[in-house]
DNA sequence: AGCTTGCATCGACAGACATCAATGCAAGCC
DNA sequence: GGCTTGCATTGATGTCTGTCGATGCAAGCT
């Protein structure tokens, strides 16, 4: 109900998130739902295998027929779980033409790293 | 002295765990799988609140007591909560004469940091 | 125009999940 | 022993989610 402390230790712009770490201080509601909702993104087998079968192409981008068949899975289904880790804002796309291409948003996974991190080795202290 | 401290990065198991890295190369069904409990667990608010009021403790234990008066929720919804957590490896606890301790187990946490990290910053270079 | 291909959206359905009240159980206190 | 407190477990319930077939829509081809 309340705020719990907002505290401003020294530089909260370390991870240039919204949240200062999860072992800084205690999330109030708002942080806590933003970021379960990116967490809950994460959280499907299939989800991780497509963002990951996109963040490490070499190019940067898939096409959607790239990705659909490297799962058992309908057409319609991967569909839905690209949309969801677009909404998410873990990865965007972009039609050429006849196909779809696909990329990832290196911000929100860096994001989501920094705030997972327990030793907040200074990393950007310069 | 954990463990987790002497791995070398340089080796292939760069992080310690048992996944490459989301962007160096796709995860297999296993992996995706492993992974995707984890993030399930955090992809709650409740949980991810419960996780930080824990992790940001000073002693770095908190006695549910303390944890359950913060939300507005029944006491056997933060059991399950924590009970979840802690399936996840996220976090252990013990019982000491009336009440139970948790604490955060690090090591899970920094694994996944470790994944999402796209810029794979050698850090532990000293 | 008509046809085909690539992908998104819709509607439905089964399984998973968050939540609660009731109960159980361990530990301390009278 | 009996009572109280702290927390976990159980069982029930409403909601969310992953999946599919069917359909829609945009773009290229003949």
């Amino acid at each position: 109900m309340s705020k719990q402390e907002l505290v401003v230790l020294g530089q909260n712009d370390e991870n240039g998130a919204c949240c200062p770490g999860l072992v800084t201080a205690p999330l109030d509601e708002d942080q806590a739902a933003d970021l379960a909702k990116l967490f809950k993104a994460l959280g499907d087998p299939v989800r991780l295998r497509l963002l990951s079968l996109i963040a490490s192409r070499a190019g940067g981008e898939v096409c959607v027929c790239d990705l659909t068949p490297a799962f058992d899975l309908s057409q319609p289904t991967i569909s839905h779980h690209l949309k969801l880790l677009r909404q998410a804002g873990l990865i965007d796309c972009e039609r050429r033409g006849t196909w779809v291409y696909y990329w990832v948003l290196p911000a929100t996974l860096d994001r989501l790293a920094a705030f997972l991190k327990t030793s907040q080795t200074a990393e950007a202290t310069a």
